[in-house]
DNA sequence: TAGGCCATCTGGTCCT
DNA sequence: AGGACCAGATGGCCTA
């Protein structure tokens, strides 16, 4: 399944990852080292019980031919109307192969287990560079790949047709297909972001830069309850994201048709959100929150698109307010909440405003 | 307790 | 032969 998934989106990150190849290169190389270190230690362990084997193997003298179990192996190969399979003809395992073949499944298993490490350490830069990033409470593994697949879809879209989305369907992009908590953690970081933007000054050390890419990107740090906490289920007065539509190539992203969920269906990819609310994250009475409000803003509960009170729908881009957005009245202009200057770049803002 | 997520082990397959 | 990759199995941990 992760497999399944890893090579559907893998064109896409690649492209992606190329660009901030440089920074993984170094945000790995903590993680390699502890790697190496795990390495070089069961290689020693593997050339000691190698060692070990091989006395085992002189002193036995290699003709252990009376173990069952090996006899039993070597029944295994030889008996039954099956096919042989490749390679040459098993022959019978003695002690000193037993012990061989042991030293090689730990090596291979060490092995596994440095593969595997490898690939969860791309996976946490990938979780750096998609648009909600914590410390403290991680994507799952599954879900970076699916915010990660549509973040490039989203990056995508915006080149295409060369405007800023409003917020909304900017987050209609990055959570289809995603996990209610992840969606809700979405519109949290989004939200998070804008305040923060609004009240604090960003602190150069949590920055980091994607190299060769246009976008000055900031990891926001902050503290949050586990995904499936319920602090920031979905409230009353919902925002429907499913319902909304954002353009070509993104029309039926959720489907509305409340049945059963069909994983196995391509534009499924874990359990539909049921409405996200997207709360006046940018009302003044959101921007008085305490500090601790802010550590823990996924608590908040949002207020919706469909149902959403006047004054509580902001627009954000060229589709907003000034466009007559349908959802987006009273949200301030995208770049008043991320630049302070009305030339900003476009795509810096929307990069920004997720990796604030 | 069930379900989700994860790390690890393991055997099979392919490739060098 | 050995390494890389993969998928299935298993058990631990955590949360609802």
């Amino acid at each position: 399944m992760l497999s399944r998934l890893f090579s559907e989106v893998l064109p896409d990150v690649q492209r992606l990852a190329a660009d901030w190849v440089d920074t993984e290169s170094e945000d790995c190389k903590a993680k390699d080292d502890e790697h190496e270190r795990c390495r070089l230690v069961d290689d020693d362990l593997d050339e000691a019980q190698e060692d070990s084997s091989r006395a085992e193997s002189e002193m036995a003298g290699d003709d252990d031919d009376d173990d069952e179990g090996e006899e039993e192996e070597c029944e295994d190969e030889n008996s039954g109307d099956k096919p042989k399979k490749r390679g040459p003809k098993k022959r019978k395992m003695t002690a000193a192969r037993v012990e061989r073949s042991k030293v090689r499944r730990m090596k291979a298993n060490a092995r596994e287990r440095t593969r595997m490490h490898d690939l969860n350490s791309a996976l946490d830069n990938l979780r750096k560079v998609v648009p909600c990033y914590s410390k403290t409470q991680k994507l799952s593994k599954i879900e970076t790949l699916r915010l990660a697949k549509n973040y490039i879809l989203a990056l995508g879209e915006i080149l295409r047709n060369g405007k800023r989305p409003d917020v909304v369907t900017y987050v209609q992009m990055l959570c289809k297909g995603l996990s209610q908590p992840t969606t809700n953690l979405v519109a949290g970081c989004l939200q998070l972001n804008t305040r923060n933007f609004l009240t604090e000054p960003c602190s150069e050390g949590a920055r980091f830069h994607m190299p060769s890419s246009p976008f000055s990107v900031h990891p926001y740090s902050y503290r949050c309850s586990r995904l499936s906490s319920p602090h920031y289920q979905s409230g009353s007065g919902a925002i429907n994201l499913r319902s909304h539509s954002y353009g070509p190539g993104y029309e039926g992203v959720y489907p509305t048709g409340g049945t059963s969920p069909d994983y196995s269906s391509p534009d499924y990819e874990g359990q539909h959100s049921p409405p996200v609310c997207l709360n006046g994250g940018l009302s003044g009475r959101q921007q008085e929150s305490s500090d601790a409000d802010r550590n823990y803003h996924y608590s908040m509960h949002y207020s919706g698109l469909t149902t959403a009170r006047p004054g509580h729908s902001i627009p954000f881009g060229p589709s907003g307010a000034r466009s007559g957005g349908a959802h987006s009245e009273n949200i301030p202009p995208f770049h008043d909440v991320h630049l302070h200057h009305d030339r900003a770049p476009p795509y810096e803002d929307l990069n920004a405003f997720f990796h604030n």
